[in-house]
DNA sequence: ACCTGAACACCGTTCAAGT
DNA sequence: ACCTGAACACCGTTCAAGT
C-alpha cells in the first residue's frame, strides 16, 4: 500500500487547494486538512513551506508551452514561450518571488524547459555565451509583465494629482488607442476562449515585439562579425 | 509644537529601521518601538502595514536618477533612467510586488518620475499611444531584473539533473564569457565604486540593450508611416 | 484627537508522546 | 518511520480604556 503522505501528494494537493480558494488559502493547516492530516506531519515529507512552493512550480511550468522551439524559427518560438510563459505566471503571481531566484538544480521539469529552449536558440545559431542571458532577459520581461498583468486596470490613473505631471496623464489618457492588432492574454490550456487585450497585454506586447526586434539585430551582427574573420 | 506621529514621521522610521536592519525585520512592533509608541498606535496614522510600504515607495522612488531626459537623447536616458531604477529596487526586493500594482494616484513623488519620462519620450517624438506602453516594457524587464539580481549565484546549475539538459549545462557554463565592456550595476548614489558585473548585470544589459535596438526601430518605422501620409 | 495595553485571530514550525 | 496534539514564537490588527 501507498503511504498516506508523500512530496508528490503534497504537491497535488496543494495544486488543488490553490486552484479553488487561490494561493491565500494555501497555509500549512489548509493544506494538512486537505490531505486529512495534522499540520506537523506535513514536515516529515518538507522541511518549510518555501519547500511546498517549489514543488507547485516545477509542477505549474509543465503548463509552460515550449513546442514551437521543435518547429518554428526561433524567434517566433521565443515569442510563443514568453506569452505562455506569461500566461501561467499571471494565474500564479505569489510563485514569481520564487521561481525568480530559486535554484534549478532540484526542479525537473524546469529544466526541461530550459534544455528546450537553450537546445532551440542554439540550433539556430545562438553562440553559447548569449543563450542564457537571452533566456533570462526574456524572463525577466514575462515576470515583470505578469505583475503589471493583475495590477487595477486604473494603476496609472493620476486622480487628484494629474496637475503634477500633465504630459503623462495625457499620455496615460491615450494609451487605449494601441489596441488594435494585439493578441489577448489566452492561456496556453484556453486558446478557445482569447480575452480582448487589456492595457497591460498591449504593454507586454510592444516590450516583447522590440525585445525579439533587439535580438535578430544582435544576432545578425554576431554573425555579420564571426564571417569578417 | 508638532504631533508624536505622522506619516512623514513613520515613513521616516521605516526606511530608517530598514537600512539599519532589512526589510525582514519592518515589524509593526519594530517600527513602533523605533518611534517609541505602542505598535496600535501606529493605526491612528495608516490603515494597514501595506500603506506604510507604499509611502516607502514613494520615498524611494526619488532615488531613481531620471536626470537624463532633461539634456540626453531619448534611447540613452531611458537606458540611464532604467539601470537606476534596477539599483535601487535591488536594494528594495520587497516594494516590488507593491510598486507593481500599486495605482499611482497617491504617490507624488512617483509620479513626477513618470512625468520627466513621458515628457523626455514626447518630446522625442513618441506617439502619445505609446509612452506608457514604453514605460512599462522597461518597468517590466527592471522588476524581473531586479529578482534576477538577487538570485543566488548559482541559480543555473543543474546539479545532480545535468544530465537532463545537457544544451542548457554547457550554455550555462560557458554564460560568462560575455563579461567584457558590461556597465556593473552601480547605483545612482554609489557611482564612485563600480562593481565587478555579475551575470544578472550581464543578463540585464543584454536585454536592455536589445529592447532599446528595438524601439529605436519601432519609433523609425512610426515615423516612416507617418511621412507618407 | 491620539496613545496604551490587552486581546484576537491568525501564521509557520517544533517537539514530546504515541504507534 | 511517521503521525498526533499541544505548545511556541511570532505576525498584523482591533478595541475598550484612558488623557
Amino acid at each position: 500500500m501507498s503511504p498516506v503522505l508523500t512530496q508528490r501528494k503534497i504537491a497535488s494537493a496543494a495544486v488543488t487547494l490553490i486552484q479553488s480558494r487561490g494561493y491565500r488559502a494555501l497555509t500549512m493547516s489548509a493544506l494538512a486538512e486537505q490531505l486529512g492530516v495534522s499540520a506537523s506531519a506535513l514536515y516529515n515529507h518538507v522541511g518549510s513551506k518555501r519547500d511546498i512552493m517549489i514543488l507547485i512550480q516545477d509542477r505549474v511550468n509543465q503548463d509552460i508551452d515550449c513546442s514551437a522551439f521543435e518547429s518554428e524559427p526561433w524567434d517566433v518560438a521565443l515569442d510563443q514561450w514568453a506569452r505562455s510563459y506569461r500566461g501561467v505566471y499571471i494565474r500564479n503571481i505569489p510563485l514569481i518571488p520564487v521561481m525568480a531566484v530559486l535554484p534549478v538544480a532540484n526542479s525537473p521539469h524546469t529544466l526541461r524547459m530550459y534544455e528546450k529552449v537553450a537546445t532551440g536558440l542554439t540550433r539556430a545559431g545562438w553562440p553559447e555565451p548569449w543563450v542564457v542571458n537571452t533566456i533570462v532577459a526574456v524572463e525577466s520581461l514575462v515576470f515583470g509583465s505578469a505583475y503589471d498583468a493583475v495590477a487595477p486596470e486604473n494603476i496609472f490613473d493620476p486622480g487628484e494629482l494629474s496637475d503634477i505631471a500633465p504630459v503623462f496623464s495625457a499620455a496615460v489618457a491615450h494609451r487605449d488607442l494601441l489596441l488594435d492588432s494585439v493578441p489577448g492574454d489566452d492561456a496556453a490550456d484556453a486558446p478557445e476562449v482569447p480575452r480582448a487585450p487589456s492595457p497591460a497585454d498591449v504593454a507586454f506586447d510592444v516590450g516583447l515585439r522590440s525585445l525579439l526586434a533587439g535580438f535578430r539585430l544582435a544576432l545578425d551582427a554576431l554573425h555579420d562579425r564571426a564571417a569578417a574573420d
